[in-house]
RNA sequence: GCGGCCGUAGCUUAAUUGGUAAAGCACUCGGUUGUGGUCCGAGAGUUUCUGCGGGUUCGAAUCCCGUCGGUCGCCCCA
């Protein structure tokens, strides 16, 4: 067993092997799906300043309150690592001055983030996410289409997914809506749990997503905010919906569903592949841009957890192996070595990797390691075959063998595979 | 921050009421000539492999306390 003092953080993890094809698969899927929607890839800094993510996130999240690794640098600058990738995309755009380009602007981006937690199953102290955002231009068209480029990076990785959405309003609406909540509640604050009764004064929309049965007992009859939206907010969800429905993509009405981040404003979303946690979430965030010191642009995005993703497919039994034919190189004797070394490489430029164990001598215990690898085919260059300038070509399955030309042999793997 | 469960060789696990710490897999080599999968044998992992530190006991992997780590819940979230 590894020495504790040196052991990985907790909540930290080696990512390889199966995992590894996991993540590849994953970031390969969605980077391509971005690429086909017009995403553009940007990566921004794994840490940020801290008051950027209080500003943004919100300062009496979770998030901020205990959960963000925070840091002083040497100069006495305040950093944080990112423990989400809106608000650091929001940065660049006013940073760049993106809003001269045509808008809106679509960015795409992955990688790590971080946050203090207690690890539990899909929940990481370092995970990872893929993002979409899309900055510059109100329309719900762009909403759906966000829920769609998502749908359609799912499908691509074989899994079904729903979605949750609502709305949340905005400044004209929600307003009024928050005071209808408390009124509604009121009598029953006594009963709400501790937290909700904070929540009352503080952020009482998050009372809706309270998990504890008392508080949902008393939300069930409460005025939802979908009746209050004001007429244009009642309007962008309607379309919204529309699109949806156009598009066929499953999705349920959740007046409950309010997300965690002070940043939203009308259209929420989560998905959801059968039970467990959300794989990922988003909506809209129309005023982020200018709480950070940008002019005002309508904004929304959303973000997907890839360790979340690899869980459900697993569930869902979606498989990663690599499905290409193996093919490994024996050689046998000096000249032969030295032969097979060329020969390696005149596969590599054709595009074909070729298990080979050079390390080894005996050709038994080469074989022994071919079969371990599960080759397909077994390239067996001996002595006599390479005075020949000929090789053996095994098919381990049936343990049927052929001898070819050596200048041949490429060409016919890259038949049989 | 709070709670449940769990730490025995690289991996999966065993050890009867506390009584000499084991097995399988994997790994290396061998079973005469240049051929894998099965089978057989040997080696190594181990000169103390029971996370670490205490305690109880003639004797602790086993019981108790602490601690560290893992895991799963709660809170929250991806």
């Amino acid at each position: 067993m590894a020495d504790q003092e040196f052991q990985k953080p907790t909540g930290t993890q080696d990512i390889f092997d199966k995992k590894q094809r996991y993540f590849n698969k994953i970031y390969e899927v969605s980077r391509d799906i971005a690429y086909q929607y017009n995403f553009e890839t940007i990566e921004t800094p794994i840490m940020e300043k801290e008051a950027l993510f209080k500003r943004s996130v919100g300062e009496s999240t979770d998030i901020v309150q205990k959960e963000m690794y925070v840091f002083e640098t040497k100069g006495g600058d305040r950093l944080a690592l990112r423990p989400e990738g809106t608000a650091p995309i929001v940065r660049s755009y006013i940073e760049n001055d993106f809003y001269k380009k045509p808008q809106p602007v679509k960015f795409y981006y992955c990688g790590p983030f971080f946050r203090y937690e207690r690890p539990q199953k899909g929940r990481y102290r370092q995970f990872h996410q893929f993002g979409l955002e899309v900055l510059g231009k109100d329309s719900p068209a762009l909403d759906s289409q966000l829920i769609r480029a998502f749908y359609q990076t799912f499908e691509e990785l074989g899994l079904e997914v729903t979605f949750k959405v609502n709305s949340l309003g905005d400044d004209s609406c929600r307003p009024d809506y928050k005071e209808q909540l408390k009124e509604s509640l009121e009598p029953d604050l006594e009963d709400l749990c501790k937290n909700c009764q904070e929540r009352f004064e503080n952020n009482p929309l998050r009372i809706l997503d309270c998990k504890n049965e008392e508080c949902q007992e008393i939300t069930e009859n409460v005025p939802q905010i979908v009746d209050h939206l004001c007429k244009s907010c009642k309007k962008k969800f309607k379309s919204v919906l529309e699109l949806l429905d156009e598009m066929e993509i499953p999705y349920e009405l959740d007046p409950f569903l309010v997300r965690g981040l002070d940043y939203y404003t009308n259209t929420v979303f989560e998905i959801f592949a059968g039970k467990g946690p959300a794989l990922g979430g988003g909506g809209r965030y129309d005023k982020l841009v200018e709480l950070l010191g940008g002019r005002e642009t309508p904004a929304c995005g959303g973000a997907v957890g890839v360790e979340r993703t690899v869980d459900a497919m697993r569930e869902a039994d979606i498989d990663v192996t690599e499905k290409r034919k193996k093919v490994f190189l024996a050689q046998l004797g000096n000249s032969a070595k030295k032969k097979a070394f060329e020969l390696f490489e005149d596969f590599r430029k054709e595009g074909i990797p070729v298990y080979e164990s050079m390390g080894r001598d005996s050709l038994k215990s080469q074989m022994a390691r071919a079969d371990k690898l599960g080759a397909e085919y077994t390239l067996i260059l001996g002595r006599q075959e390479c005075i020949k300038g000929q090789i053996i070509i095994r098919e381990m399955k049936s343990g049927k063998q052929e001898t070819v030309p050596l200048d041949k042999v490429v060409k016919k793997i890259k038949k049989k595979i």
